[in-house]
DNA sequence: ATCCATTCGTTCAAGCATGAACATAATAGT
DNA sequence: ACTATTATGTTCATGCTTGAACGAATGGAT
């Protein structure tokens, strides 16, 4: 019982996921950064986003979303509605859920932050071709399914 | 000039970025919550994974490895040598570094982690081929490559 | 030999994310 | 109608990560 052929380093798909954990760890740096001078951090911005994409949303919506806990929405989402980019509104049928909208300042901002968004994924994902690019999306769309049961 | 057009949700390599972030996000939880029993972060295997691979590193050297800051390694060894997990040795030559050794019981609960990581990234990886898995691989080591330099 | 810059590790305060515990509101069962 | 269960959002204590400031050690320039 060889221990060594059992190590990961030798197997193909733990080498390589590996890559990919990489890959995402240093973007999300990178963006982190290239974000600074718009004083929002890639966790705001994925809010942002996905007010825009889908207004109204309450709060527990865009936590599960976002693959994260209720309390972390909470403690996101007061910052931003300060500053004027969001309104949260107690929704009449069901007085429990606050009921989320971008404002105009909330969608300029986040029209800003995805041209830098943006450029750094073309910049990173350039060197793929479209064949590639998609196969990879089919493939970790596939993955998250596949754990989000697990 | 029609701004709909240039929103990312219909740009293709955005999409598919977005699937990869998800992808590793979901894996990084779950992973965290298989570790649980062992007591272990996803953070601190990935410590003891380059300490396993790369004997008598400096912290330094590791902080780089793991794209991380130094004092995040400083805040996170004492825990790990607290345990008994690994060895924190200054270096004859050069007094300012520590050189960084894996403990026996640390070797041990690298192997018991490893069980665990490796069945996870298996299940999540089984649907791609290995002509794919690489693939992905490849691309991935690119953009990590692109982004160091920015 | 001495000074200056650089490198390595530590400490500290600040910001985030998490899970548990809680309060309020809605829903289902009886 | 009444109670029990579930759902939404908040609060709080904890732990992780970061960047800046620091001390100690090294190396290089003069």
């Amino acid at each position: 019982m060889n221990i060594k052929q059992e190590l990961p380093w030798d197997n193909l798909r733990f080498r390589n996921w590996v890559a990919v954990a990489r890959a995402c760890h240093v973007l999300e740096r990178t963006l982190a950064v290239k974000l600074a001078p718009l004083d929002l951090k890639p966790a705001q911005l994925d809010v942002l986003m996905n007010l825009y994409r889908h207004p109204g949303m309450s709060q527990h919506d865009l936590a599960r979303r976002l693959l994260v806990g209720r309390s972390n929405i909470s403690m996101l989402l007061p910052q931003l509605e300060t500053r004027g980019l969001l309104r949260r509104e107690g929704d009449q049928k069901d007085k429990r859920v606050l009921r989320l909208t971008l404002t105009e300042a909330g969608t300029e901002l986040l029209m800003q932050a995805l041209k830098v968004h943006m450029a750094l994924i073309e910049k990173a994902m350039s060197q793929s071709t479209p064949e590639q690019c998609d196969m990879i999306g089919e493939q970790m769309r596939k993955i998250a399914d596949v754990l989000k049961e697990a």
